[in-house]
RNA sequence: GGAGGCGUCGCAUAGUGGCCUAGUGCGCCCGCCUGCUAAGCGGGUUGAGGAUAAAACCUCUCGCGGGUUCAAAUCCCGCCGCCUCCGCCA
């Protein structure tokens, strides 16, 4: 959720966000004018609210005070009794009037709620303008090899995978369905290389090592922000009104859900390791060889908690150690800038490491970090201690990849030699055990 | 799945319908006092929202959400979480 202050100090930074991103630019003033309705009608309540509380009390003290005379056998006992009637009628009426009131606020309030609900973050600047095609590239790094000059045809994952004993996806299929699938052999070990060489990466630079639930309340879900976008992603467990998470960010930014966190030292990092599990509803023949698009992975993600003033910053650090993963795997790849309009709604800039698919002779996303500035603290009650006041204020949060089982897709394809044999990249070797994958058939 | 217990301010506790504006102790912060420290004394110390130039001030907040009542920490209903025991279980 946007912060309401910003919206009313500079609606225009809020409409061109909204534009940049294809969106309404009109409900910039739906709220605005909403706010104004809350606030009126919230007036409105709190003063007969305070006129009610303070009769009441007035019937409280006549109540004593005619008990206390009806006990002495006092002769003002009647008397009494009538004043304390009096004070309760009147009381009553205005009870009546007050829970109206209340009604009224409270409805005001949840349609303001309702309305910046639908608002997406407010983009930094400098984030390209349009949709899915409309990124920027903002560097390449290293070169495809190329396999016609090796005089062979580059086997895809799944070939090379079968042929090593490493997936198995028809009976992945017969178990869970299309998009299930058997990590085998020195599959299970590459991807538990993979995973591990990210924990190691992670805990050397002092993020705190996590294992993440991946089932996930309502709440945690929604304050995240994956329920209003990515609702059709989501498995959701009807009986237990439970959700089952594509990511660990999900329970990483529930994890300080409703503290108020400690920043004065720097950013709070988790790397949080997790199943993640992924419906993936509209991408029906997209992707349906091999381990590309899977109902199921794993992922080791990072996750930051900093002060706002600090995030571009962390988002630049966050890229960096998505660059020092991508370089131990020795795969070519490129860093594209999400355009506005194909961020979730949480992200205010997204960046993207997409690898080298000889294959497919196309980039593929391999990591993706995303600055959610305050968007997903402020629904999930983040806040640190003011540092140059009194009260609180909200935390930004930051998320980006560091590993996941589709890594392996471009390890196997980049690394491969003629013979079907995939040569381990060296700095996977001491999490791996193995220099060389040989083909078992 | 069954039975029972519990949830109050950072921590510990008091409070079972109206002098509760939630008391007390500890911790923490500010000040006073004091060779230093400790003790002592005085004050402050949940969070959210509204109002304001800023305040004063007002509303909400006793796990969460409803309800009863003129009035709810207190009574009723639902939910969540934690604990104990029984049953079941890869």
């Amino acid at each position: 959720m946007i912060d309401i202050k910003l919206l009313r100090d500079d609606p225009d930074r809020v409409r061109a966000s909204q534009l940049a991103r294809g969106e309404d630019p009109g409900i910039v003033d739906a709220i605005l004018a909403a706010d104004e309705r809350r606030r009126s009608s919230l007036g409105e309540f709190e003063s007969l609210r305070a006129e009610q509380k303070a009769v009441s009390k007035d019937v409280g003290a006549a109540m004593g005070a005619f008990q206390r005379a009806k006990k002495a056998g006092a002769p003002d006992a009647e008397h009494l009794e009538a004043v304390a009637h009096a004070a309760r009628t009147k009381a009553a009426h205005l009870s009546d009037q007050v829970k109206a009131l209340e009604a009224n606020a409270d409805e005001a309030g949840a349609e303001l709620e309702r309305l910046l609900r639908k608002v997406g973050n407010v983009i930094i600047e400098g984030v390209p303008t349009g949709g899915e095609d409309d990124y920027v590239v903002l560097e390449t790094i290293g070169t495809p090899r190329d396999f016609a000059a090796e005089g062979f045809e580059p086997l895809d994952h799944l070939a090379l995978g079968e042929r090593l004993g490493a997936i198995d996806m028809e009976r992945g299929a017969k178990v869970g369905g299309a998009r299930f699938y058997y990590l085998t052999g020195v599959g299970a070990l590459l991807e538990l290389a993979v995973l591990n060489m990210a924990m190691a990466q992670a805990t050397a630079a002092g993020f705190t090592p996590m294992i993440t639930p991946t089932m996930a309340r309502p709440e945690i879900m929604l304050g995240a922000g994956f329920i209003d976008a990515h609702a059709d992603e989501v498995y959701r467990l009807e009986a237990d009104d439970l959700y089952l998470t594509g990511t660990s960010e999900v329970a990483l930014a529930g994890y300080h859900a409703d503290e108020i966190i400690d920043l004065s030292a720097g950013p709070k990092r988790y790397a949080g390791w997790s199943a993640c599990y992924r419906r993936e509803a509209g991408s029906h023949g997209k992707d349906t060889r091999g381990i590309i698009r899977v109902h199921q992975f794993h992922k080791v993600e990072m996750f930051s908690y900093c002060r706002p003033a600090e995030a571009e910053a962390e988002h630049e650090r966050l890229l960096a150690w998505e660059r020092e993963m991508l370089a131990k795997i020795e795969v070519p790849y490129r860093i594209i800038d999400t355009a506005a309009g194909d961020l979730g709604s949480p992200a205010a800039r997204k960046f993207d490491c997409e690898a080298w698919v000889p294959t497919q002779g196309k980039y593929r996303e391999l990591t993706s970090t995303s600055n959610c500035t305050t968007y997903q603290a402020r629904r999930l009650g983040t806040r640190e201690r003011d540092p140059n006041g009194s009260g609180t204020r909200t935390v930004a949060t930051l998320n980006g990849t560091l590993g996941t089982t589709r890594w392996l897709v471009a390890i196997l394809e980049n690394h491969q030699q003629p013979d079907g044999s995939v040569v381990v990249p060296q700095a996977l070797r001491p999490f791996l055990g193995l220099d060389v994958l040989e083909p078992i058939a």
